[in-house]
DNA sequence: AAAGTCCCCAACCGCTGCATT
DNA sequence: TAATGCAGCGGTTGGGGACTT
């Protein structure tokens, strides 16, 4: 049994907010805050959306001190770091940048860090970028054995996961080029504390990040200079 | 100038975890 | 303890502007 939706879709406006409406929320939440309540906030003001959507507008777009673009090379490097050791935990890679949310630095990371790592477009993905090629030659074009046995050997891995397993190694690459493999940092069974409920099939150990802290990445590649 | 393609990013969808009853 | 409902989160979509042909 499903669980009921959250509103009316019939009756909730969707799509892009109007200036009006953002004037409606940003002003009674900050006269009154949120209440605790997303789902009756809407009905108190009068505006015809979906809770949840007015919880996104607020927390990606009209809260105060928010950042939109320009990220600097140093914020780069924090999204690396933290990348590599707690994954696509967007929230908390955004809790470590002042002023950029969950969405912002999601999408920053899915439309240019991303792709200035693997160097492939979008729409390649899945099909194998030039980059993830080289990385596949590179490593004798046998990596899934290897990881599958690194990774206890009783389910493949997915393809998120073989794409963060590819960007680590780029990572690793630039930091330390003579350094230890990726793979043997690939630790299944140590989660990170801070995402011991994390349902992804794997887990990095955060020991990276900390070796990126006191090694910090070579802005040059990370920025994409040449 | 028009048509086609690319791709950024705001917003939506659906799942999970937690609190409450 | 189980059922329910909400907040929060990550993945995905699609509108529309930018760019190319």
């Amino acid at each position: 049994m499903g669980r009921a939706p959250c509103c009316d879709k019939a009756t909730v406006k969707r799509g892009p907010w109007s200036p009006e409406e953002d004037t409606m929320l940003k002003t009674y939440i900050e006269e009154h805050g949120t209440e605790n309540n997303w789902i009756a906030l809407p009905h108190k003001i009068g505006l015809k959306r979906c809770g949840k959507s007015c919880r996104l507008r607020w927390l990606n777009y009209l809260r105060p001190n928010i950042k939109h673009g320009d990220f600097t090379p140093e914020e780069d490097n924090t999204i690396y770091k933290l990348y590599i050791s707690i994954a696509s935990r967007w929230s908390i890679i955004a809790t470590r940048l002042p002023g950029r949310t969950d969405n912002d630095v999601k999408n920053y990371w899915n439309t240019e860090l991303k792709k200035r790592l693997l160097g492939g477009r979008r729409k390649d993905h899945g099909q194998g970028t030039p980059a993830s090629n080289e990385l596949d030659s590179a490593n004798g074009g046998d990596q899934s054995n290897e990881l599958d046995s690194a990774n206890g050997g009783d389910q493949p891995l997915s393809a998120s996961t073989m794409e963060r397993i590819q960007l680590c190694m780029q990572l690793q690459e630039m930091q330390n080029p003579l350094g230890v493999s990726p793979l043997q940092l690939w630790q299944p069974n140590r989660q990170v504390a801070a995402h011991s409920n994390n349902n992804s099939s794997s887990s990095f150990n955060v020991t990276v990040a900390e070796q990126g802290q006191s090694s910090p990445l070579n802005d040059q590649h990370l920025s994409g200079q040449p």
